[in-house]
DNA sequence: TCGAAAACTGTAAGCGCTTCCATTCTGATT
DNA sequence: AATCAGAATGGAAGCGCTTACAGTTTTCGA
């Protein structure tokens, strides 16, 4: 709401009292629409700079139709990934002229009212799967809001972009197994997240791929409270096996003792290793660890920690080209993207080649 | 823009049209302003259901002549503190039916351009004091928009929020005296920022109070890649004293070998400690190590990073209601507030008390 | 039963901008 | 000098909402 120094912001009224033309050729001018003498555009272009002039974006929203906006509906902030996707995004919305109106999902009472409402100021919304139902969701398209879901399976009649995850955590287990593990057990809750379900479902196939029986997730929170508590309870009941002999089976998933942890996220990996260290156990030795996200602490801790990059700031770019290729209507077909990720090998999962610290390995 | 399932989204007038009143009652009843009858606001309720009807924001935005909505410019979201903070303002601003319209400035080749563009959709702004140049934000002031300014000095006519530096600095910084350390050096350019300068400032009071020649501070950048760049230095210097005996000054800041270093941030820490301990160096045996902000790798890293914690989302939580008092015209004078941080000592210190892993000691 | 006050509803005037359409102006072409 | 295409400009109609104001109905005390 800008002004002059003096009462209420200028409107296009004054700019065109001020330059002595109509507020028509003062529209032209500003938004280089049209034809204007260059006599015209200088007059104008001098009285709003005078004026301190900027066009009220309500009013130009409610001429054309259109809120140059977009909605980016966000479960938290919390670790790296949620900021890096809207650094990602922000940026090239900003480089296409459009705002970004975030609202973040936990912790509010009424996450459904709250992107209604957020409908209605932006001109179609990304959604991350993990900060709304399906239903919301639906919604949105009931009322066709062009709707963009990340790291979410495909909704019909909505764009979608994830990072590929079943695939890496196959392949991230399979190495494992390579290397002689025999009981891996898979560490966080599946229905938590797609994203979460589909490295359990990677994890699984690998397993499968080699006939052996595939455990029940350890269904935790992907907390760092989580990763301690576990590694908690492991530690118990090896200290339990100990005393009893290596004799019935433990409390922890498996029937035997885990020789390796699959984590769903970096968090528990990093609480469950400290833990184990802590307790006793030895990593890699005893036990092999991975993590996902590769958070900075991942490349700091000794053992550096085995985990899978995604491209978050790439996800956020995509989706943002994706939404806006919806609103602009030059795109009318459903897309579904899967970007790639990067299994980091360092220390952790005892397999890492070399022992330097590891900044990627690709395999 | 919510619409029936077909054609455009429904207005006001549609809505009116079904429950058979006029566009002011439909109004009255969604806004819950005025006296309606029962019946009328069944009325409306239902066909508003019926017909998927939200108010469109531009318009009513352009009536009330307020936005209901407001602007946050943040350097980047790089590590976890801005993400905080955005959830802070987020929160508050959602409770308070405030949407955030975000801005990053890193890597915008217009910022000026971009914020006053920002100016016009919303009724105010947080500018982080990373994100801008003064001139920008005293352009904000002089078009009449309200401002907060975050981690910045006050601004003539602004509100502002930030973070107590300075005296964690010193108190810091006396701990490692304390406890023997001769030689400090801080890592970090003050010049960077608001925040950074007073952490020098902190530093130097401290040794000014023992009477200690206050070093120049290494104005390197506050990442991974400088503290590493920087300890390399200190390692090759370190090297040429043992071979050439303990004789001339070294290359590095200090006419000695420094003893401890105090970083501007945890980034520059970590990367030192690592490249440090790689040369040979032990720390906190041969030299400690302070950071600042408490990233989540700091408690995991060993030793034990010492830091400084800042209530990073009570920040942004502050600066919305602080910028809403303002926009509501509920408050007038300019108010400046300074947040309390927190010392948290660890083992790069070589003073943390026990040796467990130190949650936050509070000195 | 009447009248006044209270409760409710509708009409219409904007909010500040874009844009269609008509009009005026320019200068080049006959 | 007359004509005309095209450029430049202005008038005016919305965009969808809020809200003063006026009008209508209801309520209720006397």
């Amino acid at each position: 709401m800008p002004s002059g120094p003096t009462g209420k912001p200028a409107t296009i009224y004054d700019v065109a009292a001020l330059a002595q033309l109509s507020i028509a050729t003062v529209s032209r001018v500003l938004q280089g629409t049209g034809p204007v003498s260059a006599k015209a555009r200088e007059r104008v272009d001098q009285a709003a700079q005078q004026l301190n002039y900027v066009p009220l974006r309500a009013a130009r929203s409610l001429a054309v139709q259109r809120h140059e906006a977009h909605g980016l509906v966000l479960p938290d902030l919390a670790g790296p990934f949620y900021g890096d996707l809207l650094m990602g995004y922000e940026r090239w919305a900003g480089e296409h002229g459009q705002s970004v109106v975030l609202t973040v999902t936990h912790g509010n009472p009424h996450p459904a009212k709250t992107v209604r409402d957020l409908a209605s100021r932006v001109d179609g919304i990304v959604v991350h799967g993990n900060a709304l139902g399906l239903g919301v969701i639906q919604d949105l398209r009931r009322a066709n809001v062009p709707v963009v879901v990340v790291a979410h399976p495909p909704v019909t009649g909505c764009d979608s972009v994830r990072t590929e995850s079943a695939a890496s955590a196959e392949q991230l287990t399979t190495r494992l197994l390579d290397h002689g593990r025999q009981e891996l057990l898979f560490v966080g809750d599946p229905a938590s997240s797609y994203d979460v379900s589909q490295r359990y479902a990677g994890f699984a196939k690998a397993l499968g791929a080699r006939g052996l029986k595939v455990p029940e997730p350890e269904r935790v929170p992907l907390t760092e409270a989580a990763g301690a508590a576990f590694a908690e309870q492991l530690l118990a009941a090896t200290a339990a096996g100990r005393r009893t002999g290596s004799g019935g089976p433990d409390r922890v998933g498996s029937a035997r003792r885990p020789d390796g942890l699959v984590c769903a996220n970096d968090e528990l990996a990093l609480a469950a290793v400290q833990t184990l260290r802590d307790g006793g156990v030895a990593v890699p030795e005893d036990i092999v660890v991975t993590g996902w996200d590769d958070v900075m602490a991942a490349r700091y801790v000794s053992p550096g920690l085995t985990t899978v990059r995604q491209p978050m700031a790439e996800l956020g770019r995509l989706a943002a080209q994706r939404l806006h290729e919806r609103v602009s209507g030059e795109r009318t077909r459903a897309r579904n993207d899967v970007l790639p990720t990067e299994v980091v090998l360092r220390q952790s999962c005892g397999t890492a080649p070399g022992d330097g610290n590891n900044p990627a390995v690709n395999d």
